[in-house]
DNA sequence: CGGATGTCAGTCGAACTGATATGA
DNA sequence: CTCATATCAGTTCGACTGACATCC
């Protein structure tokens, strides 16, 4: 519950910029997630990095494409594998959204001062690494 | 994504056992919040405490009282106010999964160790209190 | 009356399972 | 053939909104 708590905090004060966007937080993280590989990445790879299950992942990705925030193509060297990017449209979603996360994010530095966040940082990757 | 990897870490261990029992997680929440609760609780109340939405709440609460997990009768003093109460059966289930759930905390404390659970604990509550 | 509490109805997004196409 | 990757189909659940009944 406190997990859930501290997440519902910092994204109460995000999800009503997304939604001004016609974004979901899943989508959102999509987005970011193509955003910051510089390379095509698998459907996949996408679900580690997103916590999005395939289907769910293949259902939004043809929604997004439909909105031309991504491509899909596949890969030359396996024909199984996906290539999604992000287009430049996304991209320029994510350059006009990605100051308001981190105004969000420096929020959370003020509230708790540099030296805390990073132990939060590590005690949380420590947490999940426990899978 | 960091808060939600933790999450999502804890969950994993613990879901299968509230499938077993033919619950959900938000279920679970509202079980046991009324379990900790030495009175009835209204609707609000267990809004907040669950971090759920009314009208979601309601349905849960519509479904779980068929399933006599919990019981709803109207206040005395002010005929709005639901007072949901836990029943026997509802309780039965929470002290059996009850000590599952505590293992799935004694790993977390295991891990971490009790010392740098509490900073993570005090930490979580800070940014859930930004709000 | 105005404000609070809870429920209902309806829509939407995502979780999840099982089956299936396709290719390594 | 096997295994992996992705998608499809269908169901279920909760989020969310707007309307509404009820009561303070």
């Amino acid at each position: 519950m406190a997990l859930m708590r501290a997440r519902e905090s910092v994204m109460s004060r995000f999800r009503p910029i997304l939604a001004e966007y016609g974004l979901t937080e899943q989508q959102w993280r999509v987005l970011r997630a193509l955003a910051a590989a510089d390379k095509p990445l698998s459907v996949g790879e996408l679900a580690e990095q997103t916590l999005l299950l395939g289907p769910s992942l293949s259902r939004m990705l043809a929604s997004m494409e439909r909105r031309a925030l991504i491509d899909r193509t596949s890969a030359r060297t396996d024909a199984r594998r996906a290539q999604v990017t992000i287009t430049r449209r996304g991209l320029e979603l994510v350059t006009r959204i990605g100051p308001e996360s981190e105004a969000a994010y420096g929020e959370l530095e003020s509230e708790l001062g540099p030296d805390e966040l990073e132990t939060l940082h590590q005690l949380l990757d420590r947490v999940a690494a426990m899978s």
